[in-house]
DNA sequence: TCTTTTCATTTGTATATACAAGTATAAATT
DNA sequence: AATTTATACTTGTATATACAAATGAAAAGA
């Protein structure tokens, strides 16, 4: 159903549900050449352009709280992409030599999503609604 | 942290995703006045306007699986919130007299949670962007 | 009429995520 | 130095959602 049709489609929260389920859907297709959910891909491109880097700053960075990077981190442990250590109080993540194999990978990935929308919204149109969904997250605090 | 700062914020599932959070958030915390999880209300509203609708075109109509309002319907029903009832294939949802008696108490919290976005992000610019959201989700077909 | 296919819904299971509470360390205050 | 507070992370638990398989009923085809 085109959720022009739906009568909740005047709502924000019904319609950035949508879209995201949906950009989800593409994103999990696309990643699957690397066999990693999006949001492991995402962190291990993270770790990968900046070994070490701690779990808060991670989740800083990615918008997600201190406790799903945590699960996040775990599963990438269990693929042995990544490493944790931890002096004291502080935990540093880097990537294994396994991990940094993928990149070359996860970056033609990343740029074969990035144009799978773009060619379905126009290069224009998809650079300026990210720009607008970025300045609506921000505007939301 | 702000969206913008992130390494993330040109694409597009990472946009998406960090908004439908944030809005979410904002969602869950509206809709604790009538005790209800925003999909849950969203649903009960449905069958309030439509009484005996077959999970299927709820389903369509909430761009929600099958599955998923089947799981939305047993929680309502545990409310006693709405009824179900089976004649062969198909299923009717019903709203019960407590379900009815929430309907304006919903109609106002729906009321206010648009205008809480209404009121950060402008009137004008929160239309056009839901608009151009809904259209986005359409293109992904 | 019997069989097969299709449809509507449910159930089993898995995943991502969050919140609240717990743990351990470092920093600040007294 | 001892105590308190703050920080960084993890763990326990709960929720929403999806997919795949199961169920059961109707429709179509033989």
């Amino acid at each position: 159903m085109k959720s022009s049709n739906s009568r909740f489609n005047k709502c924000l929260y019904f319609s950035t549900n949508a879209l995201a389920r949906k950009v989800e859907k593409l994103a999990v297709e696309n990643w699957k050449k690397v066999d990693l959910a999006p949001s492991h891909a995402y962190l291990l491109m993270m770790v990968l352009e900046n070994p070490g880097a701690q779990p808060s700053c991670i989740a800083d960075e990615m918008q997600l709280t201190p406790s799903t990077i945590t699960r996040l981190i775990e599963k990438l442990e269990e693929k042995k992409l990544v490493i944790r250590t931890t002096e004291g109080k502080i935990t540093n993540v880097y990537p294994t030599p396994k991990g940094k194999e993928l990149l070359p990978k996860m970056k033609t990935c990343m740029g074969e999503f990035t144009k799978t929308y773009t060619e379905i919204l126009g290069a224009e149109e998809s650079m300026r609604m990210v720009q607008n969904i970025n300045k609506l997250t921000d505007k939301l605090e």
